[in-house]
DNA sequence: CCTTGCATGTAACGCGTTACATGATTCA
DNA sequence: TGAATCATGTAACGCGTTACATGCAAGG
């Protein structure tokens, strides 16, 4: 429901080729909803079909040759309505919080080892957004746009500030635990 | 991937009907991986086949006629094994994150209204979890399996925290901004 | 030339979602 | 007996994922 959405906000942040979106999605807007080339050159195709996106005349198309898209007035209609559009929000779905569950019913063997590497993971990521927040961010900067997106990282942050305190608070509980549940 | 893996923890938590597992989907186990009963059905067709899990024999087969399901030693080392797999954190991948941002481009209008629903689901949501944080874990209670089902419960409630939080932060962000951004 | 890297694409599969279909059971 | 409910199932579609295929361009 969303990939359409989030390729139109990149391409009127930077009109952009599929190669140049994927390697965004990689970084900044990925970060809150990847994407791999694949779903990028099928969705733009569609973008494109539907007359919300177009190639630049420049880009005669070819295979392999290079094609920049450029956003449309009525995708920028079509982002604008889905920004106040209704959606509830999806249920969490977290395979590690579902093998916690698990691990109560047959045991937590290598469960610890895995927490901690994700404990890991979880450090490294904040560490970047952190380093991202400094660069982007620094509080003397104060524009509007620049407020939101700020907004944005900091959603991020609290994130995995959030998982790296829940994997802390259950390595805590695991050693606690007998040496050999059930 | 892990839907199997919910169900067969669902499974050995107690022996069910494929409706049944639909209903404890809409509560305990559903909360952290939901899963509609048309999932549900196909994927005890698989595991069935895959001789992790067996029908009761009690119940003959038909079309209508309740079918009871119980887990197989293979399911359960299948289970056991997953608990302490290598698998990497799923990125992030949240629609209001991303609204925020194509926000930032083509203008707010209607995203205030979303935030304060979204706030209201999740205070809810964080009162639910809390009812039954209160009836199921008092803090006389203090069994090993049962910490681990507390520690995931944990994580929900936290979660839900944090979702409030920043939703709040957000709402204030926008107040903050000129009337008619871009 | 030929390899390497850049860039765009195809194909196939599985999970998640929505809509609908069918068979049993209960009770008015 | 017929409506409501319980229970299992089919069909179709779209997104996400993985593997692979094809075309162009630059440097040795």
């Amino acid at each position: 429901m969303s990939l359409p959405h989030a390729i139109l906000t990149a391409l009127l942040e930077k009109p952009s080729s599929g190669l140049e979106l994927t390697r965004r999605f990689d970084r900044s807007i990925g970060y809150f909803w990847s994407a791999t080339h694949q779903q990028i050159y099928r969705e733009l195709g569609k973008l494109e079909e539907a007359r919300l996106i177009r190639a630049l005349p420049s880009s005669q198309p070819a295979r392999g040759r290079r094609k920049e898209y450029e956003v449309l007035p009525a995708g920028r209609s079509e982002l604008a309505g889905w920004v106040g559009r209704t959606e509830d929000p999806k249920p969490i779905r977290d395979a590690l919080l579902l093998r916690m569950r698990a691990a109560a019913v047959v045991g937590t063997e290598g469960l610890d080892a895995e927490l901690r590497r994700h404990l890991d993971l979880h450090r490294r990521q904040l560490a970047e957004y952190e380093d991202i927040e400094k660069r982007h961010f620094p509080p003397e900067r104060d524009a509007a746009e620049d407020r939101l997106r700020h907004v944005v990282l900091r959603g991020g942050i609290e994130l995995e500030r959030f998982w790296i305190g829940w994997l802390t608070e259950a390595l805590g509980e695991l050693e606690r635990l007998p040496p050999a549940p059930r």
